[in-house]
DNA sequence: TATTGTTATACTCTATAACTATA
DNA sequence: TATAGTTATAGAGTATAACAATA
């Protein structure tokens, strides 16, 4: 039973939207996470990357700068990140976390993981890897056309 | 080189919004089809199962009530769907498409499929089975949950 | 002149709370 | 009293267009 490209392209436009709201609303239900999935991806990146720029915050959670801008906007009135200037060049902007930052974001990981973790339990080693391998496969695929674009 | 529960829940948390993202831009992208993902979904489910209710519909998208009355007000003033009332339950709506609505769908449809199909021609046979393979054991494992919430 | 970012503006998404109408 | 749906209200997500500051 051979799967054509139709086939899976209906399966992810159909299922990945599903998948979304299901993690969007683990996210709204943890009691103190009141982060949603863009801000949460914000944080991530500044938690791992040095000061990334505005460019490089709108690239990472795919959004336009302006859009980037007013998500920002949001964490820094409360007062999870910082827009520090950039040393050599004044245009840019370096964000930081602040410490209630840090911990905003470990708490959010920890928590949604958590969920996560509890309905992923039911599947054996190769469910787990299947689905990393797909992931992986999709990500790249769809990913590689945004950079042409 | 076996793969934990928590690193499959790791890559979902990165992943999916990732592929979400990927799919909102090419829905974006098509020039005639303007329509968002939300409003997509509640197309082709009113394509599909006959007159759906609300509530069916909010079930359907992942919304609360009232988000899926905001929802469909749109569509209706756009004249892609119509609220006919329910022959026995007269707190019921009935959704029905508009010629307008079918249209739009169908390009809708069609259009993104063929972005989607257009990325994913690199994927291997084993790889698309992997995909849909994968995306339904996802849908399964978030789904269940969410009914018993 | 090109690049980085912000402001202005306008939709849509999405929720909670309060309400109406029907069962 | 319970259910289906809407209205009211509010905040976040998101885009395009126009602008400011710096390189």
């Amino acid at each position: 039973m051979s799967i054509t490209i139709e086939e899976c392209a209906q399966t992810v436009l159909t299922t990945i939207p599903s998948l979304m709201q299901a993690i969007r609303a683990e996210m709204r239900q943890g009691r103190m996470a009141s982060l949603t999935v863009p801000q949460f991806r914000t944080l991530v990146l500044a938690e791992g990357a040095p000061g990334p720029s505005m460019s490089r915050v709108a690239e990472h959670v795919g959004l336009t700068l302006p859009s980037a801008t007013a998500l920002v906007d949001g964490l820094v009135e409360r007062g999870l990140v910082v827009r520090q200037p950039h040393p050599s060049d004044r245009r840019c902007v370096q964000l930081a976390l602040t410490e209630a930052g840090r911990r905003e974001v470990r708490e959010a990981r920890q928590h949604t993981l958590a969920m996560l973790t509890e309905r992923l339990a039911g599947l054996d080693e190769a469910e787990r890897a299947g689905v990393v391998r797909a992931l992986t496969v999709l990500r790249l695929a769809l990913q590689t056309q945004e950079a042409v674009r």
